[in-house]
DNA sequence: ATTTAATGTTAACATTTGTTACGTAATGGT
DNA sequence: ACCATTACGTAACAAATGTTAACATTAAAT
């Protein structure tokens, strides 16, 4: 059992109230805005910002479990901007805590203060690598790079090459790599499929040819 | 007395050694590699990492009093990429301590403690926005963006605007941003001059209209 | 003082990416 | 079944950025 499944069993335990969303709908903070921390118990979300002009930021694909609205704390620069947690999954299920009451289980257990600790350290390991691709790649490698930084936790294995189970449209990607539009998305995805490094099956990605996809990315 | 002043001078009374180098010298990890970590006591450094393509990206600039050693821990990916500290300023000081020792150290000290825990998070946050400055804007937009981040730290008020007192070559503000030869950071920066709003004075950067400079980016 | 290396400047041209417009196919709600 | 919405595909053109080269200027090394 790793920390964070431990984390889970924990709130179970202490009767944590859960609320589930279906997919497309979003995690509002309506009432409970400042006062409730959200952990992820099944499903995937999808985190991102709205900037000032209207233009949409993906941050990242989270898998249940992981803690929300950590991360959602540090994002949200000042003035904080909308913070959206968009459900990518069927469904997905979240414990709703009292921020205090979150904050007075992970003192008092010192595995879960071991688990939170170690949580900022590797979202920062995550951010860094993440800026680091975008930043020293044209937008065809933030692609490739993106891609596959989604197989460690959506990717299984097929007589054909990774699939990763999770649906994926041109405009989330543009959203990831900071594409103006999904035209551009298109434009290099169709590449990729043309060089048989790509392609697609059943609104899946498939990735072919991981080699050569990691080829294209810088570092 | 900030928490990281607070660890310099805790650092003083332990009587742990300091070294310190030259402008341009790296501090390089010969035989301590592993076993030392490194408070920066005086001075500016620059962080960065080289690319397998041999580019090198910039990841940050450090001002005393930083832990260097717990951003270099998490940075390095395996396999573990170089990662360079050069001093900016005419000189720079650093603690090195052993790096069981600092530990012990911290986790006897409830306000070390709490300021370790406090960094993680702050460097995440930093990495997110620039994450995000990175991602969202073209290159142009990404430099007004970085200049903008130095104001914070290296900024100082005059009559004329905004000076950044560091030394920031064209090619170092390639490095952070992305752009791959000095010759596009110069246009880009002699536009910003055409315009008025930015200017050099002394080999320093002088922003006349951070109002404009800051309508130049994204978000 | 002289030499060497680092940095700035400019320009021409190639490549990538943005922008806009229009069309098709699939999906979901009523 | 119908309509509205969402997503994908394609293309022409504009704008930004990369690439390369040549040369000027400044800082560092000897």
């Amino acid at each position: 059992m790793t920390d964070a499944e431990y984390l889970l069993s924990f709130l179970q335990e202490k009767k944590v109230p859960t609320i589930t969303k279906k997919r497309h709908k979003y995690l509002a903070y309506q009432g409970c805005e400042q006062t409730c921390t959200y952990v992820l118990a099944e499903g995937v979300v999808k985190t991102s910002v709205i900037l000032r002009t209207g233009r949409e930021f993906n941050i990242a694909y989270l898998k249940a479990p992981d803690i929300i609205s950590l991360l959602r704390d540090e994002v949200s620069h000042n003035p904080p901007a909308p913070f959206n947690i968009r459900v990518e999954t069927q469904s997905a299920t979240f414990y709703q805590v009292e921020r205090v009451v979150f904050w007075k289980y992970i003192n008092q257990n010192a595995r879960l203060q071991s688990y939170v600790k170690d949580y900022y350290r590797r979202k920062l390991i995550e951010s860094i690598y993440q800026q680091q691709l975008m930043t020293t790649n044209g937008k065809r490698g933030a692609v490739c790079g993106f891609l596959t930084t989604l197989i460690d936790n959506f990717g299984t294995d097929t007589p054909d090459g990774i699939l990763l189970n999770l649906s994926v449209t041109n405009e989330d990607i543009a959203g990831f790599c900071g594409i103006s539009t999904r035209n551009s998305v298109n434009r290099i995805m169709h590449d990729l499929k043309d060089q048989g490094i790509l392609d697609i099956r059943h609104k899946r990605i498939l990735i072919r040819d991981l080699s050569r996809l990691t080829d294209l990315i810088g570092e």
